[in-house]
DNA sequence: CCGTGACCATAACACTGCTATGGATAGATG
DNA sequence: CATCTATCCATAGCAGTGTTATGGTCACGG
């Protein structure tokens, strides 16, 4: 066998892509510059991945493995509704501090089946601490897919329609608390205990927002 | 004055850029190829627009017209909640009708203020029939606004993970759904009449998936 | 009946992703 | 230890992209 491949050009090249891609979109990610900027040819990029599509695959994995560190770092406590609250604000302001990146994961091209797959790691946090409502008796009984995926495909609406531009950021935050009082009563939390954890959520989720940036 | 700007050139322009951005998406959607495709030169797409991106809004533009016309095609009766859900229905199916003008409009670049104007025209039947629901009594006080942009949101969360792939088309129907009667009963409306609505609306929102073509 | 200025066809430019080619190099083999 | 070989990657070129400079054409206003 000869020569093998070097897996520091790979990492460099993962790394400065999603760096490029999270400062200034994915129009910015150029085959040329990246391979100028790692100090590398064009064809490292080939050897590597295969091409670019291939390369924007790796920073979408890149970017779902950074969101699911950060939202890993959001604790249980004995209120699982007030963790759902912190993990969704921690969803949020990754996603708008890195607004290049999330678009990247979530609106650009069409993911393949297997990146599908990483990308819903994603979303098991959020299927859990669901489901930790649910095993508290907060929720009303009900399978915790069914609760989670509105949690997040609403959660997804917002932060996306704020990405795009076609909400007001205020309206979207505001909207995104209303949605999450909806949720609580609609699952059969109380309203009392429901507004206690949402107001404990919220401010872990603002204590939590100083670590956002994407590494 | 000289030789005056021929406006049929650039209706050609725009429905030959809408048509085949709809059927092949953003990336096929080339200068030359519009160009040849409508008979003229290159120079017409700047002389009338100024440039693809200028070009590309207009796409945009024209599909958020297209949707709204296709809104527009849902009547009033006398069950304000049962219109909205077949809003929510002619809007879900017009956008998976045709996904790549629904990524054009809502994930490909960013709108601009004037864009976002035109977008949120797609927003107004949806804000009209919230606001007769609350008219009628069917909802607790609240402002239309509040809770029609959480109902946009959520549709949108859920067309926008299922164009992208990052959710089964069968998880996102039954999420909707779920979705829809969650926000019902949060909104303050009877469980049954919530019921009986839903089946209304959605068989209607069924019987006009027919004609969801984008023209 | 011109002119004149907006419209657009042609051609070139810088740039994109991609591929063919060949040289260098690190490991397996005698 | 010498050689061989297959992998990695730097160079150069190709087809295609959006954009722009140039000049021709033709409908209108004088």
């Amino acid at each position: 066998m000869p020569k093998v491949a070097d897996p520091a050009v790979r990492v460099a090249l993962i790394e400065a892509a999603a760096r490029i891609t999270a400062e200034e979109g994915r129009d910015a990610l150029t085959l040329r510059r990246l391979a100028a900027e790692v100090g590398a040819s064009t064809m490292a990029v080939y050897t590597h991945f295969g091409g670019m599509t291939e390369l924007r695959r790796a920073v979408r994995r890149e970017g779902f493995a950074r969101l699911a560190a950060h939202l890993a770092r959001v604790d249980d406590t004995d209120d699982p509704v007030a963790d759902v609250i912190a993990l969704g604000a921690a969803y949020y302001r990754m996603a708008l501090a890195n607004p290049h990146l999330y678009r990247a994961m979530f609106m650009d091209g069409k993911v393949d089946d297997e990146d599908a797959h990483v990308g819903l790691e994603t979303y098991q946090p959020l299927l859990r601490g669901v489901g930790r409502c649910l095993d508290a008796g907060r929720f009303s009984p009900a399978t915790p897919h069914e609760l989670a995926r509105q949690v997040w495909a609403t959660l997804h609406g917002f932060v996306s329609l704020h990405i795009a531009g076609m909400i007001a950021p205020r309206d979207a935050a505001e909207g995104l608390e209303s949605a999450t009082r909806s949720f609580l009563v609609a699952f059969g939390d109380t309203p009392e205990a429901a507004e206690a954890s949402l107001r404990r959520g919220r401010e872990r989720g603002l204590a939590s927002g100083e670590g956002a940036s994407a590494r």
